[in-house]
RNA sequence: GCUCCGGUCGUAUAGUCCGGUCAAGUAUACUGGCCUUUCGAGCCAGUGACCCGGGUUCAAAUCCCGGCCGGAGCACCA
């Protein structure tokens, strides 16, 4: 049925077709609880900036960025970096961060790293071992897990305050040796969660910092910097992901000791792509046995592979807003993903022709020079056309090789926007005709072609590379971006040493 | 093992708090058709889900209990 015909059966059928669809369902995130009871919504970003940022990470930024947005709060960067030894920061990292919130359009307008907050932390933990509210342990590990899981105190736990506070001295000053004492928060021995009871809040690091250097020997534990900072920087409203449930009742013993309000939480589950690794330690491992180039790998979920392969901004961002913020895990299809990007990148992206592996052609039977008009994008005309002339002098082509070699000797296909020819042998085919309705009556194939071009290598998502040839316009272009190349997908262009070099997007 | 938290089409999500308008909406994927000198986009149609079992109720995706399944945490990591 013609769309025509469609209408008027719609018509006799008394159905509107131009009646207005249902309209598009915005993700809207659920607004947040009690926020009115704040002045001003505070919210925070905290990345280890011990790798680049994935899109798990991602979410937790873009979230927050939403709601600083909705809410026009204030949107924290704070890098939290405490962990020289057994998270240790990527120089590189901080920068790398900064860069992809950037891009994705995350704006912050504070901006802390913790590790240049010790003397802070210093500060309350001597306050808290003052009031009562922590000790110093030396109990050897084993034994303390030994004992605080069956309730029972450690006998460092009730020693006077003095004695605590000449210990704490001692890891300042360099007399308790690595290993050898840690500050614990006094909970609830009696917790039902035994993760929850005693938990530590300072403990001694020797190792260098690439921040900091060698300047500090006692370093805050997670629970303790970042509770401290959330107060401290007036943190109204908290996401995390579910991996912090029980962070978030440890450090509610923090605030109870210091008498401040624990802001509000909302946890959201684990986000996983299909296929795709989002561990930044594993994604660590990979590049170091070589399995990665680097962290824009393609085949990695960093926000900077993301990037490099073609994705915009707005797509992640959609992508995040759908999924919200459900305490449930959310597997991500790349279907799903490269659905949105599509849509985004259909309109804007300009039309190229690439024969990948190309193979010689030649054309027989022309008595005329033929002109064919391949246009920039096929829905926008205003955009213009790249022409290319094909005559019986000039009559030797690309095709690829793909292609070619699916069509049998004496069957006849279409070189797109040219003319119809009928292959003769596998190199040679020869000129039938120019009707493009009798190639949709047969439903014959219609591939693409190029005269000349220039090389180009593209990198698909598991690595390997595709070799062809391009058309030599894109040349024209401003790179890095991203286009269509005509039956062979989406891929990013840039420009790197003189040559060009493409990321596959998707198809 | 212990402590938490979850389970709606293949995937993601709406609905769950405040039972009825949900014989469950949307996106994507899939199938068919239309359009189209791209195997892209667009348009039309179709297939497809409330984990299971009890209970409460006139009425349960929604409330209660049990089971099953899944996840997270149980670091001197973040």
């Amino acid at each position: 049925m013609s769309l025509l015909e469609q209408q008027n059966l719609a018509k006799s059928l008394g159905i509107s077709l131009t009646k207005e669809k249902p309209k598009k369902e915005e993700h809207v995130l659920p607004p947040l609880p009690n926020a009115n009871k704040y002045e001003k919504i505070r919210v925070r970003f905290a990345p280890n900036p011990d790798f680049a940022i994935h899109l798990g990470n991602a979410r937790a930024a873009i979230l927050n960025d939403e709601y600083a947005k909705i809410y026009h709060g204030i949107f924290i960067l704070r890098f939290e970096d405490t962990s020289p030894s057994v998270k240790p920061p990527m120089l590189e990292a901080y920068d790398a961060i900064r860069e992809d919130l950037k891009w994705l359009g995350v704006n912050w307008h504070e901006e802390y790293i913790q590790s240049e907050r010790l003397p802070i932390y210093y500060d309350y933990a001597e306050k808290l071992l003052e009031i009562g509210g922590a000790y110093i342990c030396t109990c050897p590990p084993e034994e303390f897990r030994k004992l605080v899981n069956s309730s029972k105190p450690c006998p460092c736990r009730d020693l006077p305050i003095e004695k605590q506070l000449k210990r704490w001295e001692g890891m300042m000053d360099g007399s308790i040796k690595k290993g050898g004492a840690v500050m614990r928060i006094k909970t609830d021995l009696n917790h039902p969660n035994p993760a929850i009871r005693e938990w530590p809040a300072m403990r001694i690091d020797t190792k260098p910092h690439p921040l900091q250097g060698q300047k500090y020997r006692v370093w805050p534990l997670y629970n303790f910097a970042c509770g401290i900072d959330d107060h401290l920087m007036g943190i109204t409203h908290i996401l995390r992901g579910k991996e912090h449930e029980v962070n978030t009742q440890r450090q509610i013993y923090l605030y109870k000791y210091f008498k401040w309000e624990y802001p509000e939480v909302i946890h959201y589950g684990r986000l996983k792509i299909e296929g795709t690794i989002l561990s930044k330690s594993k994604m660590r491992q990979g590049i170091e046995m070589g399995l990665f180039k680097d962290w824009e790998d393609p085949r990695l979920g960093t926000i900077a592979a993301l990037r490099r392969r073609g994705f915009l901004p707005e797509t992640i961002r959609r992508l995040i807003l759908e999924v919200g913020v459900k305490p449930s895990e959310a597997t991500i299809s790349w279907d799903n993903i490269e659905a949105i990007n599509r849509k985004l990148l259909d309109p804007i992206t300009k039309r190229f022709v690439f024969i990948p592996n190309p193979i010689k052609l030649e054309i027989q039977g022309l008595t005329k020079e033929f002109e064919a008009r391949i246009p920039l994008h096929p829905d926008r005309p205003e955009l213009g056309n790249v022409t290319y002339k094909v005559g019986p002098s000039n009559n030797t082509i690309f095709v690829p090789l793909r292609d070619i070699s699916g069509i049998k000797v004496g069957t006849i296909f279409r070189l797109m926007n040219l003319f119809n020819v009928e292959l003769l042998s596998p190199s040679i085919c020869v000129y039938i005709g120019e009707s493009i309705e009798e190639i949709r009556r047969i439903n014959a194939p219609i591939i693409q072609w190029l005269p000349y071009g220039i090389e180009l290598s593209i990198v698909m998502h598991d690595g390997s590379t595709i070799d062809g040839i391009v058309d030599r316009n894109i040349l024209n272009e401003n790179l890095p971006n991203v286009f269509q190349f005509y039956r062979f997908g989406f891929v990013k262009i840039y420009k790197e040493d003189g040559k060009i070099k493409g990321y596959y997007t998707h198809d």
